[in-house]
DNA sequence: CTGAAAGCGCTTACAG
DNA sequence: CTGAAAGCGCTTACAG
């Protein structure tokens, strides 16, 4: 037996069936028109082979490299993707690379694009975008390079265009300030950061409707993205100081910050203050008390986004932007304590 | 000015210089001999015309990708990153993509393989897999392809093999061992996983030499890798019954369960009981109190690991397995608390 | 229904 | 120092 050196080639099959690498190729690719005994014959030697195509060669005539890129937000490499939370992130990518493999497309990981080139350089048909800021760079490489690319959340700077996936941000949103008030509290905050993401974004506007429409005064205290923690302990303060008897949190790090502020404050968690952060993670699981979470579904909105890109790859019009259901996760920091 | 539908080709860059084809790609491949003028026109072209090499092309000539792989653990998707700690692997993830793209390699993410054909349906030279169980199936099927790999972690199951990078796991044991020691501890403990990472293994046998050396009575408790927070609570309540004063915990997800069983114990950390994780990560930072690590680097082992495979793929001889030094996070987990 | 031929964009002996 | 030519492994009009 042959050691692996030579992988079989389209022509081994060829000679193996007694056909032409023409009839192989449209065998393996359900194209044209073959006798259907012909075409059981080239996929039984074909399987037998253990033939697969070569992706270079395919990539170079078709013209399609069956890779899509997936670009991970702009932050420095260790603090900021604590900004959501980081299990999301490796849960999204986990999930991208999955859900391309089933699609039969490569999942390339790029780094932080600083020129045209670092994205020219690869062979890719698309890519996703994940968090895009007002105006995403990266997406605009993309349009300059004439490659589709969508993105997981919206840019907020492109109202008009319909190539994102995104959970329902403003939905959770209104589902967590519901049961907050559900469960008595009648001085509503939230706390968020001060950063273009449309999950943001939505969040806030959701509360200020909320807020509005059930004549309650808004409380926003918006942290600096940058210096985490300690952004966080003074976001958290200041919040405090409003005296809130219920928060929603977004992000989780900013939720690690509050618990901790009110705690120094002797302030207890659910007795005194209620508390709800917007992603799911271990970290909210295991806190004490555990945290009431919203749940982003990554698995699916990894699986939509990749339909979404090779729709577009595949040059098929528009649709409707993509909006992922979102679910409360009931946790001990939002229970009613039973007197 | 054209869109980008067409970008230069090798034969656009040799015209508008003025050569053939050979040379410019000489001139790009820094091959052959090529007059020093000559080089420096079809370079100042080739930058012009804004060109790229075809990767599917090259790759298809050259046999080679230069695209590299990248396997996570096996684990279930949502659940068991957090084994070590979510973090590290997110880094060691980005630090990975960093690293291949400054060495010139693509970096391809794949899903957990199941089958042979998984891999032979990719473009690459390598592939990275991260933490080998012992007689990894995922090394065994590069090796099946002639496909060269290295490891982050070593398969304890394959003592001689020096294709992998490691962080030094018995040296940073030794170290929180030794601080735990210089705190004041009299029975020190660890707790850890059951799981054949030689992250794992080589910790415990460090604890097991450590102890010996300085006559201490030995105190191990292995959780269980799967049912994450329950395993957590019974292996930290086994653990607690042997009243030690202190711990290394080399997993994330475990020191938490610890922490929190010491809570319900009424055991204050640092007052009663010393406590030390084994990898660095958001949560240890807030954790209350903030936890001792250790410092795994993941980008330089990051870096080591491409580098490795790179040398391996262009078939330099076995070099010594790259060892990455730990550095000690001293906080107040295991401060001394002053009386 | 099937096949011969061209060609995707490179790199690499080879000749000069 | 430079270039003409072959060929990597496919897919795709095109002809029959």
């Amino acid at each position: 037996m042959q050691p692996s050196r030579s992988r079989p080639r389209i022509r081994d099959v060829a000679e193996a069936a007694g056909v032409s690498e023409t009839t192989v190729s449209h065998v393996l690719n359900n194209k044209g028109r073959v006798d259907a005994a012909t075409r059981a014959r080239v996929a039984e030697v074909a399987e037998r082979l253990g033939y697969r195509p070569n992706s270079n060669a395919r990539g170079l005539r078709s013209g399609r490299a069956d890779t899509i890129a997936l670009l991970m937000p702009i932050v420095d490499l260790d603090a900021t993707h604590h900004i959501l939370a980081v299990d999301f992130y490796l849960s999204l990518t986990m999930n991208v690379v999955e859900a391309a493999f089933e699609r039969d497309q490569a999942l390339l990981q790029l780094p932080p694009l600083r020129r045209l080139d670092d994205l020219r350089r690869f062979g890719i048909d698309g890519g996703i975008v994940v968090d895009p800021l007002p105006a995403d760079p990266r997406v605009a490489m993309f349009d300059r390079l004439g490659l589709p690319a969508v993105t997981i959340g919206r840019d907020i700077a492109h109202a008009g265009a319909p190539w994102w996936v995104a959970a329902d941000s403003a939905a959770g949103t209104l589902t967590v300030l519901d049961h907050l008030a559900a469960a008595g509290a009648r001085r509503v905050a939230m706390l968020s950061v001060d950063i273009g993401w449309s999950w943001f974004a939505d969040a806030e506007r959701a509360y200020a409707e909320w807020t509005a429409r059930h004549g309650r005064h808004p409380m926003l205290v918006l942290a600096r993205p940058d210096k985490l923690d300690s952004s966080a302990a003074e976001a958290a303060g200041r919040l405090l100081d409003l005296e809130p008897d219920a928060v929603y949190v977004p992000p989780q790090w900013l939720a690690t910050g509050l618990l901790r502020a009110a705690r120094e404050r002797g302030l207890s968690v659910p007795g005194d203050l209620l508390v709800s952060v917007g992603v799911d993670s271990h970290q909210a699981r295991t806190s004490e008390p555990a945290l009431t979470a919203v749940d982003l579904d990554p698995a699916r909105t990894a699986r939509e986004a990749v339909d979404l890109l090779i729709s577009r790859i595949e040059g098929r019009p528009p649709q409707a932007p993509r909006v992922i259901p979102v679910t409360l996760l009931p946790r001990r920091s939002t229970a009613v304590v039973t007197t």
